[in-house]
DNA sequence: TTCCAGGAGAGAG
DNA sequence: CTCTCTCATGGA
């Protein structure tokens, strides 16, 4: 059979990186829609299935559907317009956050689609990795609309309308636990526009934070993955049970609550604290015992 | 069996 | 304002 040409031209490359690393990228936590097939990434971005593969500076990128991604859009999904190095020597402010810089040089933050982000961290919120990305692949295969690209099937992540109408008890059924009815609250306030997303996308870090927290599920931490993860507010720092652990043990050397951390970080890593947030997470995630054990003993010590 | 996970809401003090 | 308890779920 004679393969058509055109069908054939979904490739595109993006060359001359610099600083740029797409299995830390992709594999540090931050998003939970990536799956590693030998070296290549597959994932759902805008309606369609993404085969990403880098080789040294460059990236080979493949799509389903007839047009691919436009290269703006993914260079901006995957944050390339920024200047990491720049980034990275601001917040390079000691030994530990140093440590990490250099295992994960090259991992950037994501700018991933709002309305998935919104939900997928509604979803996170005393959860763990593993359940939180099988939750969301079952929503999706269950309200989202099924892809095909060259023998791999994925499913788009559902809308606010697919979820309103599917109800509460059937988002239940995927896994959710209590969280459903916080992801059905929040579908129905996108669905009717009483959240706007592109409003939401026009505020400063400030307002989008107050904003995202007026939903049910949604408090200070959720609310800061949303704006780092998704809009781009550097300023963002998520304190989640790893980054409690990383900074009571190696900065402040004591308990501390997450307002405490929040000060005390924004003043030491500066405006670009959202970056060193995730270096110092994914480091941590990849070495156990690094703030762990310490920990343990700090803990035992105050109780 | 108990503990834990990229926490938040409700209630008490 | 801060502290505590509870909320499904599955893997360790």
């Amino acid at each position: 059979m004679k393969m058509d040409n055109v069908t054939n031209q979904r490739q595109m490359c993006i060359q001359h990186l610099s600083n740029f690393n797409l299995q830390y990228t992709l594999e540090s936590g931050q998003s939970f829609r990536w799956n590693r097939v030998d070296d290549a990434y597959y994932g759902v971005v805008e309606g369609r299935i993404l085969r990403i593969q880098q080789s040294d500076d460059t990236l080979i990128i493949e799509s389903s559907g007839n047009e691919p991604i436009s290269k703006p859009h993914l260079s901006h999904y995957l944050d390339l317009n920024r200047e990491l190095a720049s980034i990275l020597a601001a917040v390079n402010v000691d030994a530990y956050i140093g440590q990490a810089i250099n295992r994960f040089w090259g991992m950037r933050l994501l700018n991933q689609e709002l309305w998935e982000t919104i939900a997928s961290f509604i979803l996170s919120q005393n959860n763990n990795m593993g359940r939180i990305r099988s939750i969301i692949r079952t929503l999706s295969e269950r309200f989202g609309s099924r892809l095909e690209f060259e023998g791999y099937a994925d499913y788009t992540f559902p809308t606010p309308q697919a979820l309103v109408d599917a109800g509460v008890d059937e988002i239940f059924d995927c896994g959710t636990g209590y969280r459903a009815s916080y992801l059905w609250h929040a579908a129905s306030k996108v669905s009717n526009e009483e959240l706007k997303l592109d409003t939401l996308k026009q505020m400063n870090y400030t307002e989008a934070k107050h904003e995202l927290m007026q939903l049910k599920g949604i408090g200070e931490k959720v609310a800061d993955c949303i704006c780092l993860f998704s809009l781009g507010h550097l300023t963002a720092l998520p304190v989640d049970v790893w980054i409690k652990r990383i900074f009571e043990t190696i900065y402040l050397r004591k308990r501390a609550t997450a307002r405490e951390i929040q000060e005390f970080a924004k003043n030491y890593f500066g405006e670009f604290v959202g970056y060193a947030q995730q270096y110092l997470f994914h480091y941590a995630q990849n070495h156990p015992n690094w703030a762990d054990a310490e920990h343990l003993a700090l803990r035992y010590k105050e109780r």
